[in-house]
DNA sequence: GAAAAAGGATAGGACGTCCTATGTATCTCG
DNA sequence: CGAGATACATAGGACGTCCTATCCTTTTTC
């Protein structure tokens, strides 16, 4: 006989599916509460005594995400040992995810365009992937090529990448991929190129 | 006397200024028809008679907007000789957009983020990058480093840099993102790369 | 076994949005 | 100058959403 606490973790679990079904298919804001509930085989009541609305389902779907991805890219990362073989773990994690699907970069790119004009929100992205980033980089071990700076660019360009796989699958190889992520790296693990011959200029 | 033409014209113009301001402020689905009428000082109605629905506001503002930033660009590119010199053209129209100001990348990302569901929404975003992309180069004129199949690679690297500068300002330097850039273009027009080293594979 | 607490169902009100149908003032053109 | 076309306003109905208040059922605690 279930107990009172393992029927909440199954109803938190099947409305987080839900929500990540619906959010993916329909957009955040075009998922009504109630269609996650239906989907989910409860009712509204549920979801708000367990997230308090949609913002916290929002949250708690993607926090879930990073996590569990996280951990995956550290156990693979640990196994790579050029820096173009790690890179390349990052990618397949963004481009073939095995948590999560294809869903979460749709849902990762409606929670940046969110972000982009809620401070709140803002925050807590950048706390995450800064975590995350801290969280890889550790599990990889003695990488002295990624230094943490380069963390929020190459998350930056993993995304925008994948954003345009998406849209025109065609257009973005793997190789590609690859090496657009070395350029990042390089980028700022060799602040010695000259300003000059690039044409960019500090800001 | 301003004619019948004159004043469509105008309300045109105000309509989809401030369709720019609302959908930066609050999203896409945040804005209401009503709301982006009321700040134009005029109904709904005309919203409807000149747009047909919030869609066409979006479309129209972006085709806007692409096509006067490709004029631009372009005519910065033909200034530029090196390499690197073009692609921080390309990156100081993106980061400091002199077309649309601030708003017109948080529409992109909500109008990319629609696109990932929507196959209507993703093809006419696909036509629209591959011409703009075409008219750059021409304008550029005689570069034989970017070659047309870096088009959609470039403006994703762009994008999700640009997407990461939004949040996390310091993470995303000027001669990082060049030097990203030059990555992307290497990448592709260097296929002699040698798969094995870089770790990837073909897909 | 009774009391307390928790998980969840149900119903409904307040609100906002989309879109159409119709009205009206202004311009254009024969 | 008058008839038609144009540009936009106005009003309102249908719909969906959020969230609260209240109730019932099951589990835990003493």
């Amino acid at each position: 006989m279930a107990t009172q606490g393992e029927r909440r973790a199954e109803t938190r679990r099947r409305l987080l599916t839900a929500a990540a079904e619906l959010f993916a298919e329909r957009g955040v804001d075009g998922t009504s509460i109630d269609a996650i509930a239906e989907r989910a085989d409860r009712t509204s009541g549920a979801v708000y005594d367990h997230f308090g609305g949609k913002d916290g389902v929002l949250i708690a779907l993607l926090d879930t995400w990073v996590e569990e991805l996280g951990l995956v890219i550290g156990a693979e990362l640990s196994t790579a040992t050029t820096l173009a073989e790690r890179l390349a773990v990052l990618w397949r994690n963004v481009s073939e995810p095995v948590v999560g699907g294809d869903r979460w970069i749709s849902l990762e790119l409606e929670l940046w365009a969110h972000a982009a004009r809620n401070p709140d929100a803002r925050e807590h992205l950048v706390r995450r992937y800064r975590g995350a980033w801290k969280g890889i980089v550790e599990l990889a071990g003695r990488s002295g090529d990624a230094s943490p700076e380069v963390g929020p660019a190459v998350i930056g360009v993993l995304l925008g990448l994948e954003l345009m796989r998406r849209v025109d699958p065609a257009s973005v190889t793997d190789e590609l991929a690859v090496a657009a992520l070395v350029g990042v790296v390089a980028g700022t693990s060799r602040p010695d190129l000259d300003p000059q011959t690039t044409g960019a200029t500090a800001r």
